[in-house]
RNA sequence: GCCGGAGUGGCGAAAUUGGUAUACGCACUAGACUCAAAAUCUAGCGGGCUUAACGCCCAUGUCGGUUCGAUUCCGACCUCCGGCACCA
């Protein structure tokens, strides 16, 4: 060991240890329980960012601190390695997407083996290589079994131009991205995975994780999935205009179902308004005026243009003069379109009750159509809950809950039991029902796109729609395509691909051109790491009973509706086709917080400027609001606070860092810079200090090593001293901190405790060489200590100074070194300052045992000199004694 | 608009079931060492008033409440951040 601290140095030794050793492959040992750490796999894109180091310098430290504690860790990493950037890569430089890919992945991986994370690579995975993505085809089929997947028209949006399906991005205003031309919406066949079909689970099997998952995440994912309870309700067509005159028993069968949360409201009905895609419409296209149709073209066209969320749309509509019966009161009512009413959900029709709804009010307003009250307040008289306006008529929509008028029967009862009755009157009377709507869709899965998995199905002339066998799997991406960047699959240009026999009767067939979404990977990649040699299963049953599910999972809150329902989901689907045993596969996941840098403008251009931040000086107003900004060179600057990225200029290099500071302090510093929920806002500055304290303890070990190896064969002695006893408890004191803290997933505050430590080590200010055995042994328990709670932190640095402990180089693992445990006995103190109140306020402070009763805390207290000063000659009120922590006094005159 | 979350020094942030507010770090100031600088070490570091020993007052977004005692609990308000958004 060096005297000075070399980052460099030990790093790349440890690194190379750890590998040649396999120190971190996993064994199971039958003794030990098990701990599944996992960490979101990157997007192989050549680059490690900051938010890659936070997110895996955590997931490092809780697998590291898991070892210590004796767990069979689990802690691997793959590669989401398909995806656009691949395909960009090709049709911009004409790269083999396969080789880019697997470039960058030998970079990155290059890249996270310089931080020294602990992973075992021998179970990497990576997405695009042909023994994964034979699975992601192996699911298809299974789930095509199943009824899963399944194939059906739906809109995309069509550049007629390019020809070429857009994405919703890509179709932006209505006009392409590529060519600017207006965007059609094409009919095209798509392949689906049925999440509808687990909607109830996805949103009852919460409870299972609640305890473990963030509850903001599981609250997006409710919003998401949007259940929605309320009533289907008939409404007949009525007027004999637009009968269907081909029908020839009934001319009246036609109806409008709409979906209404609001059942109770049904007698305040004044339209029908109904989407302008709705069936209704365009079966009867041909009835309506020319000013009807042209009104149904404006809001289709208005409906395509990019949704500005800041604005709200103002509504819009026309009357289509046909009409419709309110099923309970018998009315006629008008059937409008309406811009307000969406086709996706519902039924694309609702019943307009505009004294109880804000759109439905709006939307009357405007038109001129009439309002009728049917809820009042259920306290009248009560300011609060009386709707607005009353008296003169509404003016504004009173949407709160109450009691039923004007509504025949039914007025009179309170909602809760009218939406009961009336939803059973319906039913009874076969114009409607109960019915619960979502929001949630199925997955749409096909892409037009060559780097994913190929849809292992195949199109024969006579035999139809047919799957491909099992034992042909995998479908084989081939190297190269030609990419046109049109949007349409270039697998379809690729004969040899495309071209191959029915499974089914040998005849010559038609692959599927389409590849599957690259969520379809990451929704089941962590199943792979328990097996990854597999050839027949993704993995196998057992290897998933002893590993699954995840005890920890950890990556950006960015994931947290989309990935993280698309697995649970197939968590489902894999339980129901008997690989794995429960519902749930994450039992606890941490959102972590982004990483981001100070950027700057120029004031004048607005253009992004790159300064180093020691060469800005930020201007704060009184209230230390940023207002402004200025280089050092007397630039006005605008101040933003953005996700770090290269093109923005505020990006800071990880490899930068650890060739600079190391991987030990960078890793150290993004732990204890912010609480890992936060975000964190870099600063370079901040890493230098992490630099001197592992400096710090690097010579605190230095110092006392030869005192300590010479103190192993002394006899221990009894003897102790203040010193010896205050440095011991600060030692047992930060080995149940950290414990907590890190038991609770909080990074920052064990980091602070090691800081801690370490300075009280500093403060024992006896030389080694006049140490005594005992204080030896002191010093030696608290460094030890201090260097094995500091490896899940710094790794390196922890190993290189436990090798002078242990005498060998064998590192902290092999030595079967653990987690040190605290001794309660050891954090009393012989005695403890209690504070004193005066009327609240503190006064003094007294020394007493810790055992000290309250009688006896209460004796020291009223006799101190300093609160005599304060209770003299004053009525002593009450006196509150909390042992061990305070006295308050209360006094009065 | 609806639903969440958060406001503590110059900055990032600590604070157990309500119990000594500001731990730890950054930045800053002064001193030691040095020919000098860097590094390191020592001391100081919320505001104010007296002082220069002690001490006192005010401070956890604002206002109020409960309590011997509130950053913590309750109510109202302000500000910021995030999610969703004509979801019937």
């Amino acid at each position: 060991m060096d005297e000075k601290y070399f980052a460099k140095k030990i790093e790349a030794k440890w690194q190379k240890k750890w590998a040649e050793s396999g120190a971190f492959e996993t064994d199971i040992d039958d003794a030990k329980p098990k701990f599944y750490q996992l960490e979101m796999l990157p997007y192989p894109s050549g680059n490690l960012h900051m938010g890659h180091v936070r997110n895996y310098s955590v997931g490092d430290a809780s697998a590291w601190y898991k070892r210590l504690k004796g767990f069979n860790v689990l802690h691997p990493i793959g590669w989401d390695s398909f995806g656009q950037p691949a395909e960009d890569a090709a049709i911009k430089r004409g790269a083999n997407p396969r080789d880019w890919t697997e470039e960058n992945i030998k970079a990155m991986r290059g890249q996270l083996e310089r931080l020294g994370l602990s992973y075992d690579w021998t179970r990497q995975m990576a997405a695009h290589r042909p023994e994964y993505y034979k699975f992601d085809q192996w699911f298809f089929l299974k789930m095509y079994e199943m009824g899963l997947a399944y194939k059906k028209m739906t809109q995309v949006n069509w550049c007629e131009f390019d020809q070429a399906t857009l994405s919703n991005e890509q179709a932006s205003g209505g006009i392409c991205w590529r060519c600017g031309s207006a965007v059609t919406k094409k009919n095209l066949e798509q392949w689906f995975f049925k999440t509808t079909a687990y909607t109830d689970q996805l949103l009852d099997d919460m409870a299972e994780i609640e305890a473990g998952w963030p509850a903001n995440v599981l609250k997006r994912q409710r919003d998401w999935i949007g259940r929605s309870e309320g009533a289907f309700v008939e409404f007949q067509i009525s007027n004999s205009k637009f009968q269907i005159s081909d029908s020839k028993e009934n001319k009246s069968t036609e109806s409008i179902r709409v979906f209404t949360t609001r059942i109770e409201t049904i007698f305040g009905v004044n339209a029908v308004v109904v989407a302008a895609e709705h069936p209704i419409i365009q079966a009867h296209l041909g009835d309506l005026s020319p000013e009807v149709i042209a009104k149904i073209k404006e809001i289709k066209i208005e409906k395509l243009k990019p949704a500005d969320r800041e604005v709200e749309i103002e509504k819009d509509g026309v009357d289509t003069a046909l009409k419709a019966v309110n099923p309970f009161s018998g009315e006629e009512l008008p059937v409008w379109i309406g811009n307000y009413v969406m086709m996706e959900y519902g039924t694309g029709a609702v019943m307009s009750v505009p004294a109880h709804d804000e759109r439905d009010f709006e939307f009357a307003k405007k038109f001129g159509l009439p309002i009728k009250q049917v809820i009042e307040p259920q306290r009248r008289g009560d300011a609060e809950s009386e709707p607005p306006g009353v008296a003169g008529g509404l003016t504004a929509a009173f949407s709160d809950y109450g009691m039923l008028i004007n509504s025949g029967d039914w007025s009179g009862k309170t909602y809760a039991d009218a939406k009961i009755e009336m939803s059973e009157f319906a039913k009874a009377k076969g114009f409607g029902e109960t019915a619960t709507t979502y929001r949630l869709r199925d997955w749409g899965v096909s892409r037009q796109r060559f780097w994913g998995s190929p849809i292992p199905i195949i199109y024969c002339k006579s035999c139809g729609v047919i799957p491909e066998k099992y034992e042909n799997l995998p479908v084989r991406l081939p190297d190269m395509a030609p990419f046109t960047g049109t949007g349409e699959s270039p697998l379809a240009k690729v004969a040899e691909f495309y071209e191959t026999v029915c499974p089914n009767c040998n005849e010559a067939a038609k692959r599927e051109t389409d590849t599957m979404d690259t969520f379809v990977d990451s929704s089941w990649y962590y199943f792979r790491y328990l097996d990854p040699q597999n050839t027949e299963l993704p993995f196998s049953p057992d290897a998933a009973a002893y590993w699954s599910p995840v005890d920890q999972y950890i990556g950006g809150d960015d994931h947290a509706v989309m990935h993280l329902i698309y697995t649970r989901f197939w968590t489902k689907v894999m339980r129901d086709i008997g690989l794995v045993k429960f519902n749930e596969p994450i039992k606890r996941l941490l959102a972590q917080g982004m990483v981001v840098g100070e950027t700057f403008y120029d004031d004048e251009s607005g253009k992004r400027v790159y300064y180093p931040a020691s060469n800005v000086t930020v201007e704060r107003d009184a209230k230390g609001k940023v207002i402004g900004a200025r280089s050092t060179d007397g630039i006005s600057l605008k101040w933003a606070i953005e996700r770090m990225s290269k093109s923005k200029g505020n990006g800071v290099d990880p490899d930068e860092m650890i060739d600079i500071y190391g991987a030990d302090a960078a890793r150290l510093f993004i732990l204890f810079a912010a609480p890992i929920e936060n975000e964190l806002v870099w600063n370079e500055s901040g890493i230098e200090g992490s630099v001197r304290f592992l400096q710090r303890v690097w010579r605190s070990v230095w110092k006392w090593k030869e005192r300590i190896q010479s103190s192993k064969s002394e006899v221990q002695s009894e003897e102790t001293t203040l010193e010896i006893r205050k440095l011991r408890q600060k030692t047992h004191q930060t080995i149940q901190r950290i414990t907590e803290s890190l038991e609770d997933l909080q990074f920052n505050t064990p980091v602070a405790a090691l800081m801690e430590l370490s300075n009280e080590i500093g403060d024992f200010k006896i030389e080694p060489d006049q140490a005594t055995t005992a204080e030896a042994f002191a010093v030696s328990e608290a460094l030890l200590s201090l260097v094995i709670m500091l490896a899940p932190f710094a790794p390196h640095t922890a190993e290189e100074l436990f090798s002078e402990f242990a005498g060998n180089s064998d590192g902290i693992l092999a030595n079967g070194a653990r987690f040190p445990e605290f001794d309660p006995e050891l954090i009393k103190s012989d005695e403890i300052e209690i504070p004193v109140q005066v009327n609240g306020k503190l006064r003094s402070r007294v020394m007493a045992s810790p055992d000290a009763g309250s009688d006896l805390l209460q004796e020291l207290a009223l006799n101190d000199e300093k609160i005599k000063e304060y209770t003299g000659g004053k009525e002593i009120v009450k006196v509150v004694v909390v042992p061990n922590r305070l006295v308050s006094i209360v006094v009065k005159g």
